[in-house]
DNA sequence: AACTGTGAAGTTTTTCACAGCC
DNA sequence: GGCTGTGAAAAACTTCACAGTT
């Protein structure tokens, strides 16, 4: 949504890379090792020249007639969004919602590991939440530095979300996911992505009858 | 993202008013009485241009030289949105997730109350949950249609998204939330949404440097 | 026969720029 | 002077439709 880069690929192309590596995976539990844009297009409810057009722009990866092979797309899209290596994220916000996410077992195999919990409050730091012990929010900048740790994600009330994201930045961190319902603002150089249900539930109700 | 509706007004502008209203909510919460498409569009890194236009679509909301009455702009979003009434929601699965979705404490005030948790789940069933007791997902159909609920919350694994988002939409679910990491088939009428951190956190490692 | 990759066409979305109002 | 609302222009995005390949 924020810096586009140099590079001349859509950043709306972008976004839709991570569905078509969803549904690849999906694809190749089902045993399945060739899929074709419509399939795909099928399953995603995205038309077939749609995901054809996102494709090409990083190099014929399917044969005409045939389709494209399962794992070799996955390969390259991994390689594309960079997610064939393993990130370390770090965690800022003990709460309900930060300890929910620090159990999520569905960031592994997809490109991400949680390396940290942090959190504000007396009563969190030193508490075990999982397999991690809660850090306090002053020792960020250390820690997030010596262990080059690039992404965070945000679970903070939304009074201390832009300030724990400007100790982030500062920290060298180069993209935050935000699940605190406010906006914050970031260099142009760092990404940030939004997570708020609600707004997602407001979009429906427009079109929901009575 | 799916059925567009009759509705001349095109799903990205109705996909923006709930970030409008959250911005709006924030600058009241800061006692401020007016603001301008300048003030919200540097605030959501969106361009004023679009945020006038987008509004207008609804009627003129603001005054010219002046700006636009915040109290009476969220009155006006709300209703166009449909959320200045309080819906009831159910959720679907009472792991992890669903539980840290069912304490999750900013659904209120912005239009929805959850009303059931389900589970599948033996284990789960009848067990508390926040100040629900869990419900067995075979009572779905009974409670849903009584109760006249019209929006689900589905945070299943992915492999039984797909049969408990059809049973829903029999039970007459007319929008879903789904977190599960897996898309699922509805019919056109029904609303659908996705929440999946991974490819929030896949979409911007694309961008980051390494 | 089935499917990709892609220019060209068509559509949607965003931005520009300014008349009109406070 | 500052701001909205809006046609017109520009840009971005999607779909069409088909040549070319397996």
């Amino acid at each position: 949504m924020s810096a586009k880069s140099q590079s001349e690929i859509p950043d709306i192309v972008i976004g839709r890379l991570p569905l078509y590596l969803r549904a690849l995976r999906r694809l190749q539990q089902e045993e399945k090792s060739v899929t074709s844009s419509h399939e795909l297009g099928r399953r995603l409810d995205i038309s077939s020249a749609q995901i054809r057009k996102d494709l090409s722009h990083f190099g014929g990866f399917g044969k005409q007639g045939t389709g494209y092979q399962i794992e070799y797309l996955i390969d390259q899209l991994q390689e594309v969004l960079q997610v064939n290596q393993e990130w370390m994220v770090a965690v800022v916000g003990a709460g309900n919602l930060g300890i929910a996410i620090s159990h999520y077992r569905g960031f592994q195999d997809r490109g991400f590991r949680i390396a940290n919990v942090f959190d504000v409050s007396p009563q969190k730091i030193g508490q075990r939440v999982g397999e991690f012990v809660v850090q306090p929010v002053s020792a960020i900048r250390e820690i997030i530095r010596s262990e080059g740790i690039k992404i965070a994600m945000l679970a903070v009330p939304a009074e201390e979300a832009q300030s724990v994201a400007d100790l982030l930045v500062e920290a060298g961190v180069q993209a935050i996911l935000n699940y605190a319902p406010i906006n914050i603002i970031v260099p142009a150089d760092v990404q940030i992505q939004y997570i708020d249900p609600v707004t997602h539930l407001q979009h429906m109700t427009f079109y929901l009858d009575e």
